[in-house]
DNA sequence: CCGACGAGAGTTTTT
DNA sequence: CTCTCGTCGG
């Protein structure tokens, strides 16, 4: 089937792709505008949202970047400029691996030819799916035979990558013959009490849902409200709490805290080292997102993809002596050159690379030859990468141990190429304190931001910073419909639990960084999600370490706007 | 042109 | 704090 992509093409994740941006915006002389000029991320979210709901760049500009509206017409230049590039050199990002999709389904003849290979198809999640996602649906089954979506409109928490509940909740009527409705309320896995909680929570909501869960399992205990009185204590509350489940034989695997945004994590992933209590963390920066570790999948790229400027890009300049206007220079040489090796060994280097030139190239040609024994590739690129890890890097020692465990993770792939479309396609998603992922014998305690803990269960869930400003995030609370998607997302942490359940509100928050004038710490107040009517639901208890100096009680009673103060901060 | 250094600004969540 | 941009000395 041909469909005019060149089978050698790369894919670039999120980071790659905002660099493809920035390069576009620096040539267009966008960053050095009288005005601020979105940064790349922005660009890129404001792309990305875009294509994913398929909306024009003025309607989503009003809607979702107000702040960037002025931008209109840079921004739409902008975009046209990426996409070229991407095209150039060979390239999708992960909106392009949709949107080739639905191009290619809008061909009948191929929408045919692919929906008749599957008798049947079922989409998990589908709240979570975008236009562009369904539209693909609809182009494989377009009767709707064969066809089964499962989702649950009160989960929906991916509104911001552009998903569309309504995509649910108008599919029973989008066929000639309706879809068949299947209500599943009964819960198997929450108490009574920890269900009727969360349905207190989203019974709260402005819109109505389609279905109240309903369970048989009792418990006697109602989930907890814990006031602490600041992150510190949060930590040790948790710590505490987890152990002691643990001596009565819960093991630590089967407990799990959750957070909004993955540095509400911080302080008590120092305690947990501190106490030596294992854990790994899910969502938030990644292995993969570790500058040396891009280093090294930069180079592999790079051999396989010479037309990737991206990754051209970041390799050469991590020559002492070869900065950005220099290796634009070289990616050009090799871009007019038939072979792109031949290109680079031709290049004459700036002076003050030349010690450094010949090893790269002779890895280059290399890589590229490539008498191709992988791992063995990997390796290769590592022994050339030390020395400037240590240049670069402080703590190149740690740095090291991690391109190792790269290599150690690279020699379950059949090929580069392979590991590198599986490696950005499907990332282990989890970091761990130690140096490797743990064994999988091993006890561990589960870290994770509500987003990633979707469809996952534990017998002990915590959740915290339960306050306002965080759940809800202070910057999602714009419309009345961000506050729902904030409340759902209490909905979807509460619903994770079995049978333990520990909502903590820590009173007090340092401020960290801007050591500018104005208060060390604001004051939070109970999250807006649990009103009073509501308190019922839950037991509440105040909770302090014995080496709490004073008595929380003794605190002030003073309740300020969390979220407010932190807006104040940037003004 | 490269790289070091300092000042100023700043939207969480992810396939 | 972290990222980005601007300045200045090789």
């Amino acid at each position: 089937m041909e469909i005019g992509l060149d089978p050698a093409f790369t894919i670039h994740d999120r980071e790659d792709s905002a660099d493809l941006m920035n390069l576009a915006r620096h040539e267009l002389g966008f960053s050095k505008t009288e005005g601020r000029f979105p940064t790349k991320g922005t660009c890129l979210a404001i792309y990305s949202r875009a294509v994913n709901a398929q909306a024009p760049l003025g309607e989503v500009l009003g809607s979702v970047f107000p702040w960037c509206a002025g931008w209109a017409e840079q921004l739409k230049a902008l975009f046209a400029r990426y996409v070229e590039a991407k095209h150039a050199q060979n390239v999708l990002d992960y909106d392009d691996l949709l949107l080739y999709w639905v191009q290619m389904a809008g061909e009948p003849e191929i929408s045919a030819h692919l929906g008749g290979r599957f008798d049947h198809v079922l989409v998990d999640e589908y709240q979570d799916t975008n236009r562009l996602q369904a539209s693909i649906l609809t182009a494989l089954k377009p009767d709707g035979s064969g066809l089964t979506v499962v989702g649950d409109d009160a989960q929906s928490i991916y509104s911001f990558r552009a998903a569309e509940v309504r995509n649910i909740l108008d599919f029973p009527k989008q066929f000639a013959r309706p879809a068949e409705i299947v209500m599943l309320e009964r819960n198997y896995r929450s108490t009574e009490t920890i269900l009727a909680a969360a349905n207190a929570v989203i019974g709260e909501a402005s819109e109505r849902f389609t279905k109240n869960l309903w369970s048989e399992r009792k418990s006697a205990e109602k989930p907890k409200l814990v006031s602490v009185r600041d992150e510190a204590e949060q930590a040790s509350y948790v710590c505490q709490a987890i152990l002691t489940e643990r001596e009565a034989g819960t093991a630590l695997k089967a407990q799990a805290v959750l957070f909004r945004a993955s540095h509400h994590s911080g302080p008590l992933e120092i305690e947990l080292t501190r106490r030596n209590i294992p854990f790994v963390k899910f969502g938030g920066l990644k292995f993969l997102d570790a500058a040396h570790v891009k280093d090294v999948l930069a180079i592999l790229r790079f051999a396989e993809n010479p037309r990737d400027r991206v990754a051209g890009f970041r390799v050469l300049q991590l020559l002492p002596g070869i900065g950005p206007s220099a290796a634009s220079q070289i990616v050009d040489t090799m871009a007019t050159s038939l072979d792109e090796a031949m290109g680079l060994a031709r290049y004459r280097p700036p002076q003050r690379a030349a010690d450094d030139w010949p090893d790269f190239v002779a890895l280059f040609s290399q890589l590229r030859t490539g008498s191709g024994k992988w791992p063995v590739d990997l390796e290769q690129v590592r022994l050339w990468y030390e020395p400037h890890l240590e240049r670069i890097h402080e703590d190149a020692t740690t740095r090291r141990a991690d391109i190792l465990q790269l290599e150690q993770i690279a020699s379950g792939y059949a090929s580069r190429e392979r590991f590198l479309t599986e490696l950005t396609l499907d990332p282990p998603d989890a970091t761990s304190d130690e140096a490797g992922p743990p064994h999988r014998d091993e006890d561990y305690l589960i870290l994770s931001t509500i987003h990633s803990a979707k469809g996952q269960e534990w017998k002990n869930v915590f959740v915290l910073n339960t306050v306002d400003g965080c759940i809800p995030i202070d910057l999602g609370v714009g419309s009345k419909e961000d506050i729902d998607e904030e409340r759902r997302l209490l909905y979807v942490a509460m619903t994770r639990a079995k049978d333990g359940l520990h909502l903590i509100m820590p009173q007090r928050f340092f401020v960290h960084g801007q050591a500018a004038r104005g208060d060390r710490h604001v004051y939070a107040s109970r999250s807006r999600f649990i009103p009073a009517s509501i308190l019922g639901a839950f037991e509440q208890t105040s909770w302090a370490s014995v080496q709490a100096k004073d008595d929380p009680r003794r605190q002030p009673q003073v309740r300020v706007d969390l979220g407010a103060r932190m807006r104040d901060m940037w003004k």
